[in-house]
DNA sequence: AAATCTGCCAACCGCCTCGCT
DNA sequence: TAGCGAGGCGGTTGGCAGATT
């Protein structure tokens, strides 16, 4: 016997939400909080079941939501929480404030797993596809020739990496993997974001983030602003979602000032 | 200019986990 | 302890927008 819907979805209505839905999942949620998910719809007067509300809040209206495209280091990071946790979006996007983990999924889905494939690695198993990969790096490690190296990985023979860090295994500092990004090319960021992550995990012990997306409950003193939208020049930029005005009038946050919005503070979640 | 392709992402589905009775 | 229900989670899909032909 199968279980029982979540809800009746006869008459329920699916798809995109209205304006107006948000309207009223957002007053009725900022009234009255989070108690059952059941009960929220009939409450708050929407034809929708618990659960639909629930992703709506948690992926799009949520207070605390970063808004703007994942930056280069978060993307980073993703991919070493991905090798050491696997799919598990949930736990991954706790580690970075204001992102869901239906967004890092998607993100993972349409670009990083893109961008490890090009970079020769296998975004399940985090290591090189194919066996002759592995025989060219084999070669890297005890060959002087500077053509192997150049059309297999593109490093210079003083930047020869050792097999174990083309291969996945861990270095040492964050100093290192940091000297390693800012002195090579592209095709090395498949060691060098390991070592910089590794570095990373030591110098911030990696804090896991209080306001993480299982959480229903938020606060605005502890989570970052939700309209920051960083574009592809690493520009911040104020993009708010058109039911912020209203989420600003009820929080009071129209009379805080630009470096607010325009996310200056931001460093503090990282 | 129209048709087709591609990428992106919001939303849904169904299974799992956990707490309550 | 078993059964049930709600919330959580991850995989997948549908539709839209922009790019390409």
């Amino acid at each position: 016997m199968g279980r029982q819907p979540c809800c009746e979805k006869i008459g329920l209505k699916r798809g995109p939400w209205t304006v107006d839905e948000d309207q009223k999942l957002i007053n009725f949620i900022l009234n009255n909080g989070i108690h059952c998910w059941r009960l929220v719809p009939k409450l708050a007067g929407l034809l929708r079941c618990g659960k639909s509300c629930r992703l709506r809040w948690t992926n799009y209206l949520r207070p605390d939501l970063k808004w703007g495209t994942l930056t280069e280091l978060e993307e980073n990071q993703i991919i070493q929480l991905h090798s050491r946790l696997g799919n598990r979006w949930s736990k991954i996007a706790g580690h970075f404030p204001g992102r869901t983990d239906n967004e890092i999924k998607n993100h993972w889905n349409t670009r990083i797993k893109k961008r490890l494939k090009q970079l020769g690695l296998d975004p399940v198993s985090h290591k090189p596809i194919e066996h002759p990969e592995e025989e060219k790096i084999e070669q890297l490690c005890h060959s002087n020739s500077s053509e192997v190296e150049e059309k297999s990985v593109g490093v210079s023979p003083s930047e020869t990496p050792r097999k174990e860090e083309l291969l996945g295994e861990k270095p040492d500092t964050f100093a290192v993997g940091l000297e390693s990004i800012q002195s090579t090319s592209n095709s090395t960021l498949v060691n060098s974001y390991d070592m910089l992550w590794d570095g990373l995990v030591e110098e911030m012990k990696l804090q896991p983030n209080p306001s993480c997306s299982c959480s229903p409950s938020f606060s605005l003193e502890d989570t970052p602003h939700p309209y920051i939208v960083e574009d592809s020049s690493s520009q911040m930029v104020n993009s708010k979602p058109y039911w912020a005005e209203t989420l600003d009038y009820m929080y009071g946050l129209n009379s805080l000032d630009d470096d607010f919005y325009l996310g200056n503070n931001h460093d503090s979640y990282l």
